[in-house]
DNA sequence: ACTATTGGTAACCCGTGGGTTACCAATCTG
DNA sequence: CAGATTGGTAACCCACGGGTTACCAATAGT
């Protein structure tokens, strides 16, 4: 499971948060929820599977604690969201819709798997 | 819906990320897209619920861009998994997990809902 | 006025994910 | 050893989300 999946589930940030202020058992994180334990068990799996908990095995117990190098995806994702253009970003949206108009049926033909371009060699073209 | 949910699903960050190198029209972001149009419809209308994109009708075409304010609940998350000190958080990283292993029953005795601490006594220590 | 383009909605299918109960293995404790 | 605690797994149920096709409204072009 990919980290953003992961954190879509209110219960699995909630362990998250949990799991910031220090290494917990399942039963602790179980009995600070509403939802059964198996339930707990199923969405550490899941954080496991995401790279955001690991878990050490001590006799019976199993101490889960944060894999903060599992968030990486996310802040990556936001880096690609929030970007810091050296100029106005702004000022360029009209800009940027004029280029996107001008060269439509030029990126269509080479990124898209459209299936026909005829009908749109009659749009513009002007 | 809420940012983490939109953010789960690849189709919606791979617009978001499209979105993010300026506005779109429908048809041009399913035209980039294997699926067919009314699911990316469906996929704008469910980013426009989560706050991350917003759209402007122009004409009969509607544009859509990004609506970065939207992604703050994220950062938040992360804020909250990712103490971030004031100072340089990377020049921190071996010492704060030495702050952890000298502090580690204080803070479980104090943070964790833990119903009795006997067991975890005998557990450590040495 | 006619036609094409854009895009939203409705109805529907189906896979998946989150929840439950029941059960079992393994480890401490008395 | 007997019993309790911890925690994973299996089987199952059901709601929801993402996909499709079909249809419709509205605007732009000719």
């Amino acid at each position: 499971m990919d980290a953003f999946t992961a954190l879509a589930d209110p219960v699995r940030r909630e362990l998250l948060r949990q799991l910031a202020a220090g290494p917990a058992r399942v039963v602790d994180m179980a009995s600070a929820h509403p939802i059964s334990r198996p339930a707990i068990s199923k969405h550490l799996r899941a954080l496991g599977s995401a790279g955001l908990v690991v878990a050490d095995d001590v006799g019976r117990e199993r101490h889960y604690r944060l894999d903060r190098a599992g968030i990486a995806p996310v802040t990556a994702l936001l880096a690609e969201l929030a970007p810091a253009p050296p100029i106005g970003e702004r000022a360029l949206d009209g800009l940027e819709l004029e280029v996107r108009r001008a060269g439509r049926d030029r990126q269509a033909a080479e990124g898209a798997r459209h299936t026909d371009d005829t009908t749109r060699t009659t749009e513009e073209t002007a």
